[in-house]
This record gives structure tokens, C-alpha cells and sequence, in this order.
DNA sequence: TTCATTGCAAATAATTTGCAATCGG
DNA sequence: CCGATTGCAAATTATTTGCAATGAA
């Protein structure tokens, strides 16, 4: 959770798994990276598209898969119903995403330090607290009103 | 998020809004209201089922939306692709999920008062932390190995 | 060459929606 | 009686899978 990720290593531990190195594993992997944030599915595939547009669906799907098992992005499920990902050493912080408008910002990892270790003294659990989104209402949006209806996730 | 939700309450309240007290969603809302912890909407259209066989899925996720919208349940996005919801007065915990083995225990809601505190005074973000499900690994599982796969969620 | 990988189309799974029939107030 | 509500079937959305064709090592 700190080794950045670069294309060399990530080549690299996939072949080290056995896999083979494609052009479309390639240009999937050069998305990932360079993107700032979370990824989807359809994000990657859109960006993809754009140097080559036969990649399928399917495709950026199953090399996702590969990719988080072999440890090189995190797969995580933030509600709403799609996947994120993003390379594994990115994955040291967490969201705060506004109900209302819609607005993430993103927070340290030790806002939640307190709260592992809480858990893990009174309960032996040992919380996975990386990464998390935390729904509420932004500054901005301390009005009030209604939410839209949907729940708060997480 | 104090008030118990009783029949009687939640009947009124649906008055209240005009909408129409009809068998299936008197079953549906005793069914919610006998229900322990969460509930999908899967789980209440297999219970209603047994007493009114005739009882549709679209009639089970409507009145959802509909309880929802009255504020007498929380809809909320734990990740897994699925809805789970209960009464709205029973919201004032959280769950912690162990990765490996799926056991879920509960935890009071003051776990996560300081970090509430720290982000509202840190980033003026008011934190929705009603009912949070923390991923992780319970005492039992902490050997390690790999986690069948899917991400941390949350 | 040979098996991993791809693309396409079809399959899932959970939830949503259109619409005519029906029932609560 | 009349519009809210229901059930059914079909549509959606995100993701997964089967399978024959293709390409990396």
C-alpha cells in the first residue's frame, strides 16, 4: 500500500502469474494508471475505445478481474450498484461524498485511525479501513430538504 | 431515529401522505416491523409470500419506495448489489462484516462519534453515519489468505 | 504450434416500468 | 364511482459466461 504501481512492475507480476501480455491488457492497464481517481467499467472502456475502438466489454472486465487478483488495483463496491477501481497503492484514503450535489472530496487515511483501533481492541475485529465512502451533506449543502429518496449507503 | 414505528404509527403516516391502506402492504410493513435486523426486499417477498402467495415483486418494491419516502424505513446501499431496509428507528448501529467467513455482529453508534465530530469541524462535512457496515476480519478469521475475490467495499 | 485470450451474443440478477384489470375510500 | 394500486410481462443496468475464432509465446 505505498510501492506505486508503474507499467514495468505491473507487466511484470502478470507475467509472473503466467498471464500473457496483450495489447488491450496493455492499453487497460496504461488507463488505470493514469487515471486520478476511481475508475469504472464502462469509464475505462470508454477511455480505451478512444485509441481502440474493437475492445470489448467483456474484455475490460475479465483483465479488471485478473488485475485485482493478481494485487495490482483494488475492486471496491461503494454502493450504486457499479464497481470502482484503481491501482492498490492509490487506495490510502477515503471519500466524502455529498448526498445532495453530488460532491466528493477526498480525506486522509488516519480520520478513521481511532475508530480500527477501538474496533480492534474491544472486538478483535480487524476492520479493512481502506478506502471508504462516507455519505452526507457537504458544507454547502447544510440546507436541507429532501435526498432524492435514495438511501446512505455504505 | 428514536421513535419506536409501531402499526399504528406507520398506518397513519401513510394516511397522511394519501396513500392507501391495502393487504399487501399492511403484510409487507408487518413483516418489516417483525423483522430483527435488515431485510431485502427478496427476503420480505418470500415472508409475505407464505400468507398471500399472490403477492408480486413490483408490488413489494413499490411499497418500499413508498415506506421509504415516508421516512418510516431506511433504504440503505451496503454494497452487494442489493437494497436492504428497515424500520427507521432501528438504525442507530452498525455491522461489522468479516470477509472471510461472512459473520455479522453489531456495534453501537457511538463507534464513529469522534470521527462525525473531526469531519464536521475539519471539513464542515456533515457525516450521515446511520448505520455503516464495516468490512474486515472478525477474531476468528485473522489467519489470512485471500478473500474468494471480491473487494472491501464501502 | 498451442493454449490463453478475445469478441460477440446470450445469460444473470436485481430492480424498474408500462399497462390493463381491480379495489379502496 | 374514480383514481390509486396491483400483477404480469417486458425493459433496464451492470456484470458474467459460453463458445468459436484468433494471437502471444
Amino acid at each position: 500500500m505505498a510501492e506505486a504501481v508503474t507499467m514495468e512492475k505491473a507487466v511484470g507480476a502478470l507475467q509472473k502469474h503466467g498471464y500473457r501480455i496483450t495489447p488491450q491488457r496493455t492499453m487497460i492497464l496504461e488507463s488505470l494508471l493514469g487515471a486520478s481517481d476511481h475508475v469504472t467499467a464502462e469509464g475505462l472502456y470508454e477511455d480505451v475505445r478512444k485509441s481502440y475502438p474493437h475492445i470489448s466489454f467483456s474484455t475490460v472486465y475479465r483483465t479488471l478481474e485478473l488485475l485485482r487478483d493478481s494485487g495490482l488495483i483494488t475492486q471496491t463496491d461503494l454502493g450504486g450498484g457499479r464497481w470502482q477501481y484503481h491501482p492498490a497503492d492509490k487506495a490510502d484514503h477515503h471519500h466524502l461524498i455529498c448526498q445532495r450535489c453530488g460532491a466528493v472530496s477526498t480525506v486522509p487515511q488516519e480520520i478513521f485511525h481511532d475508530v480500527h483501533t477501538h474496533l480492534q481492541k474491544k472486538y478483535g475485529f480487524d476492520a479493512l479501513m481502506t478506502h471508504y465512502a462516507v455519505y452526507g451533506r457537504c458544507a454547502k449543502c447544510r440546507g436541507d430538504g429532501d435526498d432524492s429518496g435514495t438511501g446512505e449507503s455504505e
